[in-house]
DNA sequence: CTGAAAGCGCTAACAG
DNA sequence: CTGTTAGCGCTTTCAG
């Protein structure tokens, strides 16, 4: 195995506490003799030295680790934030932990669990959604606990995320504006709060026009691919008189257009679509989609930059919730249709 | 801080030994009576015990640990070889120490020197892909090192790599059985073993017809979507007379698109365009690419696979280069142009 | 059946 | 200016 400090030592002729000293560039704090340090790095060096880091976590109570949950790294949102948290504590030394889901609570508890058994110092969680009481029992036990994204209604936990609540709202504007009455929503994993929040942005916004979300509009379980496409094929079915359809995420609009194709749909003309978007390519994709774009390095960086303050301060922020702005981009997903006069009669 | 095994025995009255054993479910073993075992399982969990895995790895030498670095996380290509390595080792009771290199050579290196220096057991790397010593030098210093993509290429590391060579044969036979003649060359990091090999590839499948590449129908520097864009432009303004471009990876089609459409010219029928690939979506793009598919995930899971066998083996494996064969996949970004009579007029 | 003690590699009192 | 020693939390001989 690789050489350790007693080695380093012995090879140098001094005292492991000499070679500690002089390893951690303390020589002139303690008053060694250049000699003796020369010594010492050169001994070092000879036998390439690398200090055990695991060693060190355990002397100093300290890992310098940062978990990181999310429930598909493939998926280039959460890859997103992946990095960004990794970029944002490296230069206080931290290195990141990471921790695939897979969507499942039950994986995300024991990750968590297996994580906080390797003394990370801190977790940023992209959570499945559903459960959060594992979080909160880190956080309560005091190591700092950054929930991104699908994170619990209440205040109850530091929380990153975007405003789902205006972005839907801007979305749905934009349909209506567009002469769209009949929407059908791709929707992602319900019960969650990015989810439920745009749902009720959808309401809200609808209401304005006097006009009501019928829930068999409403399809879709996850923020997949094949929810999206499976959706819209049942949307569709079923609901042959829509105009125009809200994905609520990129992977959910890719399995839209994949299943409009099949059914020999074109967007804008037969079928109009809004996404609320996480991907950096959405402006390539078949049809330019209109979106609403979220800042996903933004989300991701705030998290570790606010994991980092916590460590530092020792203290929880007092802000517990940051929401990140969006915004609508407009593209060509959506075509102005003849205003229906009978706005009400939509079903 | 959470409890310790010496809380947990002192709760349960017993030794720091027994309540180590009763923990590890060594009680049989030891013919530890029901009683005691009952007790000090009873005590862990009413401490909230949590053993320390810190200590664990110090005391077995054994971390646990796989260092994975990539050049960009945000990158899909690398995020699912990041989740795949952590699905592999998963169940042998492995998590990943994630690195991301910001395809940084200097910052690969020290990353690579941090991990280690945190004892990982195995390393699986991304290199950004001009120098190997480091991993050279970690593999001969007996850790398992499992280089993925863009590897050196002689046969001193265990790679795992797609077939670039026989993949981007098929992409340019694709484009000359069309009738182009005329094709440029978006490429990613010169120098680097993918990036050679398909222009290698290039070579060889024009020489079938007679043809040469001309170097300067062949531009860019990264597999980012800015060289891709740069390129286009850049080689579009120069040689307006090309017909076909082939991108070297997504992102550099991407860029390209991106330029194309600046430029006002259309795919296919102005510029066909066949791309070296690793994203899940290139079916949805505006045009669906016609491309050479890699089989990501069994990258990045074979990678997984061979360092856990390493580390089981205790020995390196016999075969160190493994190839991943592609695919072409046809869809719609090449037009068939009527042959030019004169094919050796290319230039 | 259970306990005492050594030691993994390192840092930081505490002595000189 | 340098060395000795205790101890971080755990597992595992070695003794009873």
């Amino acid at each position: 195995m690789s050489a350790n400090l007693q080695a380093v030592a012995d090879a140098a002729g001094v005292s492991l506490s000499t070679a500690s000293r002089a390893l951690n560039g303390r020589a002139k704090a303690f008053r060694i003799s250049e000699a003796t340090e020369k010594s010492v790095l050169d001994a070092a060096k000879k036998l390439g030295f690398r200090p055990n880091r695991v060693a060190q976590s355990l002397r100093a109570k300290k890992t310098g680790l940062v978990g990181v949950v999310v429930p598909d790294v493939s998926n280039p949102f959460f890859a997103s934030i992946a990095q960004q948290v990794t970029r944002a504590v490296e230069d206080a030394g931290y290195h990141v932990l990471l921790g695939d889901s897979g969507e499942l609570g039950e994986r995300e508890i024991k990750l968590v669990d297996q994580l906080r058994s390797r003394r990370v110092e801190a977790l940023v969680v992209c959570p499945v959604g559903h459960a959060f009481d594992h979080l909160a029992e880190a956080s309560s036990s005091n190591i700092p606990v950054v929930v991104v994204d699908r994170g619990p209604l209440e205040e109850t936990l530091v929380h990153v995320t975007s405003d789902h609540y205006s972005g839907s709202v801007a979305a749905v504007d934009c349909l209506l504006k567009a002469g769209h009455r009949r929407i059908g929503v791709l929707q992602g994993l319900p019960g969650t709060v990015p989810n439920d929040l745009r749902l009720k942005g959808i309401q809200d916004s609808l209401a304005h026009f006097g006009l009501t979300l019928d829930p068999r509009h409403v399809a879709g379980d996850h923020f997949t691919t094949e929810s999206g496409e499976r959706a819209t094929t049942e949307l569709l079915s079923d609901h042959p008189d829509l105009t125009a359809l809200f994905a609520f995420s990129t992977p959910n609009a890719i399995g839209g257009m994949r299943a409009l194709k099949r059914m020999g749909k074109r967007i804008p003309e037969d079928v109009s679509m809004v996404s609320f978007d996480d991907a950096p390519f959405v402006d390539c994709l078949r049809v330019p989609l209109t979106s609403v774009v979220q800042d996903v390095r933004r989300l991701g960086f705030t998290a570790g930059e606010i994991a980092l303050q916590q460590l530092a301060n020792g203290r929880r922020p007092e802000r517990r919730r940051n929401v990140i702005p969006v915004q609508l981009v407009q593209r060509d997903s959506v075509a102005q249709i003849p205003v229906c006069e009978d706005g009400a009669s939509l079903e």
